[in-house]
DNA sequence: CCATTAAAGTTGC
DNA sequence: GCAACTTTAATGG
């Protein structure tokens, strides 16, 4: 989760409306704000030259997107794109910075932050890296299912279509629908009214 | 509730 | 991996 909306608004954020669809920042732009989702879905992805997209990651409400390069003035490696209308806090980066010294115990919530978007990284980094498909869709489940309470077999449902669970692993539609119906065979998944349960 | 249509899923090639 | 086909979800009466 991100950082408690309160000190974000007292910082100076500012609430801004996406529509569905709507780019938010587009790759190779400047970075200059921290930004919170207040509702909706965002997904950062990279439009691939053969207009295939690979989605680095789906942003859901109360998460966090675009902070990675608050501190290194480096430009946007992905494009961010509102997946439904959207609400989105806006803090500048000076303010952003001013909030963490007013209240220092933001550093630390800032840090874990920042933690774990570098640990999903490089848990999708090794499962990307695996040549079988299957491989690479258990990873993505193994991940969603490890921020979970309940670690019953079966009990987590995938909440990514198909399509998107391929496009973050970088195989085709086709290849995860079959892949998963195999798996669905070996026990490896349910699939209950379309759903998959992992 | 049903009809329409867009989106997601499926399958053969 | 495309394209044709099927199913589901969303929208509007």
């Amino acid at each position: 989760m991100g950082i408690d909306s309160k000190y974000l608004y007292s910082a100076g954020a500012e609430e801004k409306s996406y529509r569905s669809g709507e780019l938010i920042f587009a790759e190779g732009g400047q970075s200059s704000f921290y930004f919170q989702v207040i509702e909706g879905k965002v997904k950062l992805c990279n439009q691939n030259s053969d207009r295939k997209e690979f989605l680095q990651d789906i942003i859901i409400a109360g998460k966090c997107f675009g902070e990675s390069s608050l501190f290194n003035d480096k430009e946007y490696r992905m494009d961010a794109v509102a997946l439904e209308d959207c609400v989105i806090l806006k803090l500048a980066r000076i303010n952003f910075v001013g909030m963490l010294e007013t209240y220092p115990k933001l550093y630390e919530k800032f840090c874990s932050l920042l933690c774990e978007r570098t640990y999903y990284q490089s848990v999708m980094l090794h499962a990307n890296s695996l040549l079988k498909p299957a491989d690479r869709i258990v990873g993505l489940m193994e991940y969603l299912k490890s921020t979970e309470r309940d670690q019953e077999k079966f009990s987590f449902k995938i909440p990514f279509t198909r399509q998107q669970m391929a496009n973050l692993t970088g195989i085709c539609v086709e290849t995860a629908i079959r892949t998963l119906k195999k798996m669905e065979k070996d026990a490896v998944v349910e699939i209950r009214d379309h759903k998959i349960f992992f």
